[in-house]
DNA sequence: ACCTGAACACCGTTCAAGT
DNA sequence: ACCTGAACACCGTTCAAGT
């Protein structure tokens, strides 16, 4: 049912394997230079972009790039393909940073890379969320963590769990990041921009919600770079010692 | 554009608040009572059992009731407040353990009854995921988690963030765990059961991906169990002192 | 090699109309 | 009060056919 790619097939955001080449109907074909895997990938973050994740739609896809959405499925098995070329294509951005011989440090800066790196798109992180880590530059992604961890002196069991839970916890942390910002710039709209959503929380019955009420404020307005960095060191603090 | 309810309206898996009667139409109905609100989230959840989160349809749905799909817009304003109530349908299974007067015991205790709470529906996570924390059931959970901290020391803002961090990394573990399974069961098909994904990490290029390839069982093969637990103790060791 | 036409089998939702 | 018929505006995907 799922389609797990073969190791081999590990997908390049590149050119389709069979060498695209002018024939002879090129010139018939004039103007228009045929589709290119990377230009559906880029023509497809630029819709995100503009329609989020859920409006990104195949056929939108091909009235954008002129073509009719049956050719798309020339160059790409089908959506999932496409959405995992995406993934890949927003991974290919994160700059390791190196410098600290402190893993400490090092990890704590992939994770913010790799935030910066989840919002420069519009549901990236959530496309990261839905899509399986295929693909070589998120593969690159979960090797430097792993390696920092092993590095670290950490056994390979804490190792591979320990990063699989930072992952997590990044990427899901910028999803509900997302979500916040979108809810609050739907309430946004009508009334004062004072935040309507705590609001909502504030105005549930005291008596039988009284933590939800009294923190209405602290669990809504978001400081979000502040509550970030608590998760992570919440997490980091908590790791065996290697 | 997102609807987020008025206090008011916390919905109520129960009757919808125009009091149903039977009245004239009602012998001319005869043998089938009509709708209630109730019946469709059981329905909902059964059909959900069988084909997962994104088979559950409004039009199928509609079938297994015996109803036409237009029928169920009487009843719910949309999908998105059938998948709401469905979620907080599945939150009233908690039971949230009593006992231990040890915060931290008391707070793993809760973890792992929502994680079984999370299983015992297909899906169960991912629509608690996808789904906003309306509905009173589920912020009864948020109730007992803040009381728990609030009660064991910890000032309102780490309480606020460790709650979130919290129940996040649950659903978020179940949702893996899920799609993990998934996957694994698509995979069982051909060959021996012997782990196929951990197979296609184990094929990936060695000098390039080093870590990820000596780790492929670790990473793959899960063991659950201990994987939960040892997320679930990072996250309290990490925490500061309350 | 690459694209189109036309279809298939679906979606969520609305709304006038029935009973 | 509750349900249906019929439509609207969409989806992803396939496949024979065109150039």
């Amino acid at each position: 049912m799922i389609d797990y790619p073969k190791p081999d097939s590990v997908s390049i955001v590149e050119q389709s394997s069979h060498l695209p080449r002018f024939d002879e109907w090129a010139e018939t074909n004039e103007g228009r230079q045929p589709l290119t895997r990377a230009h559906m990938v880029t023509s497809a973050l630029e819709l995100m972009d503009e329609t989020g994740l859920e409006g990104l739609t195949m056929r939108r896809l091909a009235d954008t790039l002129g073509v009719k959405s049956a050719s798309l499925y020339w160059h790409v098995r089908d959506k999932e393909e496409l959405l995992n070329l995406m993934a890949d294509a927003i991974c290919s951005e994160i700059r390791p940073p190196e410098g600290s011989d402190d893993w400490r440090q090092r990890l704590e800066a992939l994770a913010r890379e790799y935030r910066r790196v989840l919002k420069t798109h519009r549901d990236a992180a959530l496309l990261l969320a839905t899509t399986l880590p295929v693909g070589p530059y998120r593969l690159r992604l979960a090797e430097t963590h792993l390696a920092t961890l092993l590095d670290a002196g950490f056994t390979a069991e804490v190792t591979a769990r320990a990063s699989l839970l930072f992952v997590d916890y990044v990427t899901n942390f910028v999803v509900e990041e997302d979500r916040a910002e979108a809810i609050a710039a739907a309430f946004q709209t009508d009334s004062d921009d004072a935040d309507a959503v705590s609001g909502w929380f504030a105005a549930l019955p005291v008596d039988q919600y009284p933590s939800l009420v009294a923190l209405a404020p602290l669990l809504t307005n978001p400081n979000t770079e502040a509550r970030f960095e608590f998760g992570m060191t919440t997490l980091l603090n908590g790791l065996p010692t290697p």
